[in-house]
DNA sequence: ACATTAACCAAGCGTGTGCTTGGTTGTCAA
DNA sequence: TTGACAACCAAGCACACGCTTGGTTAATGT
């Protein structure tokens, strides 16, 4: 299945620094669980019984991990964008060409969207207002971090005459149309993941 | 307040031909504030109490309106794309330019998008899970002939040279690009509907 | 004057939900 | 062998929710 979350090789590194949970742990097969129903049903609907059948306990056992059903919400959210910080900075790194930093940040969104780095990068967006606002706050440093090196790297291409619109502009509205493939972008398709990203340069005309 | 549906031109004749609830009717003012309810909490978190509470009736009399609480979100849901339908044919009748087209189907969804015709329309993406099959079918129709539309218009752009990206692609881009404006452009902040619009087509490398 | 109807009230039923509580089991180190 | 701890069970509480039921009120048409 796509969850095979471990062999991703920033894991170990992230779970040995104990910025995410050990995906094969307890609390980590709750995690991947909650993430996996709360994008099939959305957080809402998903109820605490439903999360426990799918690892096969108790509804009332999964509250010796998590205080309470919005934790785990929170929690499936901030390592999901921590794995996905961890991954867009490898995936740029040592890469002096911009358009080929682009070209490599997208795709390494596309990546994080479309599942190959667990579920739970696309509850980000879909599933934000069930967070707390204290929770949101939380969530907004890591998602800050992640945006602001987006718009960095739109704001080169910008300045060697790449682009023509406005970084701020363009990191927003191409957020937008990459969140927007999960609903309608399909891997197993008549598209693979480099042709979309192809499109996805060919709307921005920018050079190969 | 934003809400002044009535003041719309479309509004009166659609509300004559039975497409849509008139606003001021009983029923009609249980839509707006349902609409504006399952925006600012979304479906699940928004009961049928607080919807009674809004326009100041008992909750149990919305069951007179309504045969349950999903049919609300459907007529929600349909009547706002009908309204945004009519809308668009109207925003590039006797049009010939392309690029005045796109530019008026852009601008038509971004006004769709921020208010100006009800708060149903972005319902549409992010309520849409809280649909029944049987209800997203049915609007689901509306959809694809408002979706087909605008793939047309970039039909004509692209097979005028003034784009590289295919239509089938631009308009998924597009959709979730502006869709995305919803969660971070205000008309109350530093830039106009207009400079939003302008933004959009420099990304799209569009002449004036 | 009478019937019909839309709109709503008053009261509450049944159920699904998040979460609690007190206790049990298995594991592992000293 | 014992103590400590993580993981989980069994049972159920409290309440918010969608929706039902039987009735009332006021307006409209004939």
């Amino acid at each position: 299945m796509h969850g095979a979350l471990n062999q991703l090789p920033e894991v170990p590194v992230l779970v040995a620094d104990g910025v995410i949970t050990d995906p094969e742990s307890a609390k980590g097969r709750l995690l991947g669980a909650s993430a996996s129903l709360f994008k099939q049903k959305g957080f809402a609907r998903t109820t605490v019984r439903d999360i426990a059948a799918e690892v096969g306990i108790l509804s009332g056992s999964i509250f010796h991990h998590f205080p309470n059903k919005e934790s785990i919400l929170l929690a499936v959210m901030s390592e999901a964008i921590s794995l996905a910080l961890a991954r867009m900075h490898k995936a740029v790194e040592g890469e002096q060409d911009v358009v080929k930093k682009f070209r490599a940040l997208v795709r390494c969104e596309l990546e994080a969207i479309h599942g190959f780095t667990g579920v739970g990068f696309t509850l980000l967006s879909s599933e934000w207002r069930y967070l707390s606002e204290a929770s949101q706050k939380e969530v907004l440093k890591l998602r800050d971090e992640y945006e602001s090196f987006h718009r960095s790297v739109y704001a080169e291409a910008k300045a060697q005459g790449l682009i023509a619109v406005e970084p701020f502009f363009l990191r927003h509205f191409l957020r937008g149309a990459l969140a927007e493939t999960g609903h309608w972008f399909h891997l197993d398709g008549n598209y693979s993941l480099d042709e979309l990203v192809e499109q996805v340069c060919l709307t921005a005309a920018l050079p190969k």
